[in-house]
DNA sequence: GTTTGTGCAAATATTTTGCACTTGA
DNA sequence: TCAAGTGCAAAATATTTGCACAAAC
């Protein structure tokens, strides 16, 4: 039930080539660029069921736009992520998942979830701000 | 530079009458209902002032839409917040700040900023699911 | 009286969906 | 074969903006 179509390959190609949190327009852009024939709704499709399946982290930018990457790490994980291109490290927070889960709990609330994202300026990002 | 308005009041006094999330939408039937005229447009420039001026606190859904509360306190802090009804916990990360402000110094990011919130569901609403 | 705020409608932007057509297994 | 995937255009959402008018200070 999940078929190895051109465009689903073509995507997690994209998505192979590069350690940062892309968007679908900027992921379907690439592809176009790359001579890939795909409409972006597939592109969104795709990227919906990559996720579902665990196989993409998923996030939101401050304005609401949803972000796409491979992760290298299978388990939950966090991330620092540049404002200004993107760039993304991959870092662990000790005990959140643990803290969440008790947090919740106490307040008798269930099924927790926890966002937990650094949003920063990336050193390269930094510089060429500080001289244009 | 800030005028006090009709419908700037009236959106301060629900923000004052719940405890919850609301989304800007949500508010804007709620002034309706309450016989206040005001338009949709207003509602959004009125939220995004107010979170300018740290009013009230601002997040994003996991679906994108951005949602608004008043917030007890006026340091940062984060949240745990029931997916079904908005209902809203304040809640703190015990060292939060000081970890991520280090974490993002020690991969040269400057301008940290955090995101740490908490959804899952309340023990109402999990009640109301299970025997609807 | 001037400047800021408002309403409405139109513009943006992002994501989803209906449907006829392709294509992979 | 034939269910699952795709493209395109249209729809649905959420939010922003231009502009004429109203209201606050």
């Amino acid at each position: 039930m999940q078929r190895m179509t051109r465009q689903r390959s073509a995507v997690t190609e994209v998505l192979a080539d590069t350690d940062d949190f892309r968007s679908a327009q900027q992921l379907h852009e690439t592809l176009r660029s790359r001579g890939h024939g795909i409409g972006l709704a597939t592109v969104y499709r795709t990227l919906q069921s990559l996720a579902d399946g665990g196989e993409v982290d998923v996030l939101r930018t401050t304005d609401g736009e949803a972000v796409y990457r491979r992760c290298a790490r299978r388990e939950h994980h966090h991330h620092l992520i540049c404002r200004g291109c993107g760039a993304t490290v991959e870092i662990e927070g000790p005990g959140v998942e643990a803290w969440a889960a008790q947090v919740g709990a106490a307040h008798g609330f269930e099924d927790i979830e926890h966002v937990v994202e650094l949003w920063g300026t990336c050193a390269r990002c930094a510089a060429r701000a500080a001289h244009p």
